[in-house]
This record gives C-alpha cells, structure tokens and sequence, in this order.
DNA sequence: GAAAAACATTGACCTATATCAACGTTTTCA
DNA sequence: TGAAAACGTTGATATAGGTCAATGTTTTTC
C-alpha cells in the first residue's frame, strides 16, 4: 500500500524525469483534485477549455459531432494521461469536442494561466509537455495513417494490438465510434478475428 | 529584394519570437542548405529519419503505403513550415513513411543530435518547438475529426476552405490521397463545388 | 428488484465511394 | 520536337460498410 502514500501526480512527474525536480512542490500546488462519475461532460462543445487534466483513475473520451448530430470519439484517454480540448486549451477558442468521462474518474486539473506559468517559469515542467505534445502528435499522426489507408478489418486489428486495454473495458459502441465505423458494422468484423 | 540579403530562417525564427534571440548565430550554424529536384526522395520508409528541414521554397509530403502498395499523403508541407517524420525522428525508429518533393524545393537541414543539442542549451530554440508540436497536433487532431466525422465532399469543402492553396498547387492525384479519396471521386466532387 | 433504457447482435437491404476501362490532354524527357 | 508516360475526366459496374429493423441481453434507475 505504498503507493496510496504518495501523491499520484508526483510519481508521475518523478517517474518521467527520473528524479524529482527543484519546485516540484509548487507545481503540484496548482493542481486540484476532481473526481467525476460516469458519463459526467467536462467540457461541453462550443466552449473554452479552460483546463487540463491529469487521470489517475478511470477513463473518458473526446467526442465530435457531425452536421447530422452523430458521434466520433476523436481520443481516448486513460489512467496516467492527460487530457483536454488541445485547440480550445492552446488558442483559447471554442471546444469542437466534448469532453466526457466512460467511467467514473479521479483527475487533477490545472487551469490555462496555471499551467503556462509553470511552462515559463519551470523547466522540468516544460520538458514533460514537450515530451507529452510529441507522444500525442506521433499518435495523432499514426491514427490519420491507419484512417487513411487501412480498412475496417484491418483497423480493429491494428487497435487490438497496439491498444488490447480498449476492447477488454469500453462498450462496442464506443469503440466503433473511435474506428470511424458503426457499432453494426464492428460487431460483424470482431466475428472475422 | 531586402528579402533575399537575410537568413531565411532566421527571418522565420525572428518572426516567431518577436526578436533576435541571444545565441541565434549558434542556432543558424547548425543548419545546412539544401536543394532538391522535384519528386526526391529525402527518407525512404523503413529507414530512420536523422534530420528534421525547414522549408524555404517549395513543397513535400509524407506518402504511406498500405498492404496492398497503395499510396496516401499523411501530410503536405509548403514554405516556412517544417518537415521530418516525427515518430522516426524523435523515437529514432525506422519510419513507416516517406518524405517525397512535390516541387523542387530549397531546404535547411538539421540534425537530430544537433536539435536535441538545441533544444537543451537554448530556450528559446525549444520554446518554438513546443509551440511548433502544439501547431502539428492541432492540425493533427481536426484532420482525425474530419476522416471520422465529414463524408467525402465536406472534406473537400473543409479543406478548401482552410487551405485552398493546396488545390491551386497540387494534382488532383495528391489532393484526392491527402483526402482519403480515389482520383475519380476527387474529380467528380469538384464538379458539385 | 422490477420496469425502462441502453446495448449487442444478426439479417435484409441500400448507398457512397472504389474500381475498371476508355479516351483526350498535359507533362516529361531523350 | 516528338514519343512515351502520367494525368484528368467520364461512364459503367462492383463492393465495403452503412442503415434500418427485430430480438435478446445487459445496465440503469427509481
């Protein structure tokens, strides 16, 4: 039980620089703890994300809505990641995207003025977003190659090998929406694996 | 024709800080010109990406290929942009796509040693990075929402209106496989604009 | 803990987009 | 500059995946 001792945001933050960095007390100061229950929006569509959030427990989704009113789930986010509308939280405009949680959640949050101060101010802090904003990009950029060239079949094999934790804990439905497919349409294909 | 007695790129980084940052010569000395012919291919797929270029003049993209050899444009990169493939060049892994000129294009090389090198000693080299990876993921993201959530003629709409230069300056060929689309398709939509 | 709502699955059918083929036009390059 | 190759467009046809509907199952809620 040792790890209910510690602050989960400063295992992270150790964990990625592999020490604990000068000031790290007064980075976790800005943060706040927020737990949410299943299905609770953070962040509706058409306002200003005005933070960002770290997940220490549970799971939620970025969702964008079509002209007709349908749903994609434009990101997934778990345990030890971060999320926020990244458009809306950069440049300060509308949300396109909806942030909503699958399961219920335990999250820290830290506001936009907050965390661009510890940008400036702090470098290990700057270090651990740049390191975050590339992961994120690689994999934004993986799923525009695997939406652009692969088929249904070959995308639901391409996400049951690089992320098997999705289909052992989200619904079909969700999942589908996150393939860009109808939830008819995978439940047929998870038949052909 | 001031333009042409500066240093592209230090134009570009000048412009991005709002001043001459301290050390910038050690930043430019970094870099090399390079110029090459139209259809080159600067990183084959399969080999690990070492350098990252700044675009000066002319155009490039990043071409995957599926399993059946099929080609699709990842991306699209004009002038005062920035090309690499990011999960080679930051993960130092063989890419899974190729860089390829669209037009002969005048360039400036860096490599990844010597950007890490940057990164590290001079902030504000790092700060244009950041700023940088914010851009692409952003950009990354909407071009997800758009392949999940827009039919085949609001993609072209969608990108006609937020970057009609491509459609002034790209085959048809090009544009319909940056869009997901086949050729025919293309054709046949840009008749219903 | 029972009723209601949401979900998963399967079948029948439909449609957006791909594929294949033909042909004229543009580009490339020897 | 002229032959070859690549490209764009259009028509005919094929198909992957979507939509609609029915049914049984799981989850939510009061």
């Amino acid at each position: 039980m040792y790890a209910a001792m510690t602050h989960p945001l400063e295992d992270y933050i150790c964990r990625k620089i592999g020490e604990r960095p000068v000031g790290l007390d007064l980075v976790l100061a800005q943060f706040t703890e927020l737990r949410i229950k299943r299905n609770h929006v953070l962040l509706e569509e058409g306002k200003i994300c005005h933070r960002c959030y770290f997940v220490v427990e549970g799971c939620l989704r970025l969702v964008t809505y079509n002209r007709n009113g349908e749903e994609s789930t434009s990101n997934l986010i778990f345990e030890q990641e971060w999320v926020t509308s990244i458009q809306s939280f950069v440049n300060r405009q509308p949300a396109n995207e909806r942030i909503q949680a699958l399961e219920s959640s335990q999250l820290y949050a830290i506001s936009f003025d907050a965390f661009q101060h510890l940008v400036k101010t702090v470098p290990p802090f700057e270090t651990i977003y740049r390191a975050l904003l590339e992961e994120s990009y690689v994999h934004s950029t993986q799923r525009v190659m695997s939406l652009l060239g692969m088929d249904a079949l070959e995308r639901v094999r391409w996400l049951l090998s690089f992320q098997p934790l999705i289909f052992s804990r989200l619904s079909n439905k969700v999942i589908a929406s996150y393939l860009g497919l109808s939830p008819e349409t995978l439940s047929r294909l998870k038949m052909k694996l």
